[in-house]
Order: structure tokens, then sequence, then C-alpha cells
DNA sequence: ACTGTTAGCGACATTACATCA
DNA sequence: GTTGATGTAATGTCGCTAACA
């Protein structure tokens, strides 16, 4: 199945372990043109390369055809754990080639719809599960990275802020003392009154001081 | 048309494990 | 070898929506 967005140029890229294949055998329907940079990674990722559903390196099995449906139905939310050794659950990593495919992936479409996850998890040999699961977490990370970018962009403004509301300060007494005649140090005790007792509403934006405590909106 | 049930899905918080310094 | 920090796969829960009876 081409997946929705990709286009259609049969040309491809593989990368990673000999024996991986990013595009399936059943697909046998391989790119025209295709750069094959295969190579044995190390002894561990050649193992989990080279997946016949039993990654023994990382401790993690695949089920295998009877849990191709799994996408489609679930009791709840899990992946069967049956695999896992003893009490505590075995934590896969997925290879750099995975990634980078689901990342990809992620890139040109963040969404994932039943027919994309199948076929992503088939083309990677994992479980559509796992595929839900990696976008899901791949849009939390993205939506903590774009929280922290805002946070950081707001620190900015608010710095710049204070420093152009120190200017207008000095800016204003300066001003003033010159219109009253009198020194900075002696306006300033009225200026610091007035600014003082100016504030804004926070959900309207007038501004008001605090004489008039209740604005139209509150 | 309204209501209750169910399934599917995403967001979110959290846990647990792997890796690295 | 041990430990703490970090990244991330996996889990559990909740809320929303659509389909259906």
């Amino acid at each position: 199945m081409e997946e929705e967005g990709y286009c259609n140029t049969r040309l491809g890229l593989g990368l990673g372990g000999e024996n991986y294949a990013p595009w399936p055998q059943k697909q046998m329907e391989k790119p025209v043109v295709r750069l094959d940079l295969s190579f044995t990674l190390c002894p561990d990722q050649e193992d989990s390369m080279n997946i016949d559903h039993h990654d023994k390196a990382e401790g993690t099995c695949f089920k295998s055809e009877e849990d191709e449906d799994y996408g489609n139905k679930r009791s709840d939310h899990s992946i069967d754990n049956s695999c896992t050794y003893g009490t505590g659950r075995k934590k896969l990593r997925l290879t750099k080639d995975q990634s980078s495919y689901l990342e990809e992936s992620f890139r040109r479409h963040p969404a994932l719809n039943p027919a994309k996850k199948n076929a992503l998890a088939e083309q990677l040999n994992l479980k559509p599960r796992q595929v839900e699961v990696w976008f899901q977490n791949r849009r939390a990370r993205t939506k903590l990275k774009q929280t922290e970018a805002d946070c950081e962009f707001l620190k900015k403004c608010c710095e710049s802020l204070s420093n152009e509301n120190r200017r207008l300060k000095r800016e204003l007494q300066e001003l003033r003392s010159q219109r009253t005649g009198r020194s900075p140090s002696q306006s300033h005790s009225q200026l610091a009154k007035d600014i003082g007792t100016i504030t804004k509403c926070p959900s309207c934006e007038e501004s008001t001081t605090t004489d008039q405590k209740n604005c139209s909106r509150f």
C-alpha cells in the first residue's frame, strides 16, 4: 500500500544492517533506484535488524501473524507483555533505521490513520500498537519542545518589555523634572505614586488605576 | 429526536528500562 | 562497579466523538 502523501518515485535509500528490509518481502516492488548502504552496525543491532519476530539481543518478542489485527481491536491500550521475562517489562529500543523511518513519516504527516499505522508496522516489523505509541510519544515530545520554545520566547519578551519599561520610566521622570523644574529625585516620589497605581486589566487590557479596581469586565 | 452503550482515538501523566557520563 | 541524569518505550486513565441499538 502506498502511503498517503508519499510520491511513488521508486527511489529508495537503504541504510543499516544487511539483513534489514525496510521494504518487506511481501512488497517485492523494490524501488527502481536504490542506494543501499547496508553495513553491519554492531552485533547487537545486527540481531535486532534480523527481525524474525524475536529480538534476542533486546529480550523483546514480536508477536507474529496472530497479532496482525491488534490495531483493529484491543481491549485496552497495552501491548501484550507475554514476552517479558519475569515481572519487569522489557523495553524495546527501536533501531536507528526504524526510528528514522518513523521520524521521516512523522515529519511528512504527523497524523496516523489505521492504514498508515498498519503499513508502517508491516514495513518496520513492528506491531501496529508500537507505531501508535511511537507517534503518541513523538507528538508529546514535539509539544514539549514547542512549549519550551514558547517559554523561552516569552522570557525574552518579558525581559525586553522590562527594559523598555525602565527606559520609559526614566524618560518620563526626566520630562517631569524638566517641566516642574524639580530635580529628578524630587519628582521621583510622585512618579512612583503614579506608576504604582496604574495597572492593566489582564482580561480586557484596559488601563486602570487601583482606585477604579473594577473595570467594565470584572 | 433523545438516550445509553460501546469502541476508537488522542492527550496527558506516569512508570520502567536503557544508556551514558 | 556504582550512581544519577536523561531519553524514551510502554502503561493507565480520562475525555471526546461517532456509530449503533
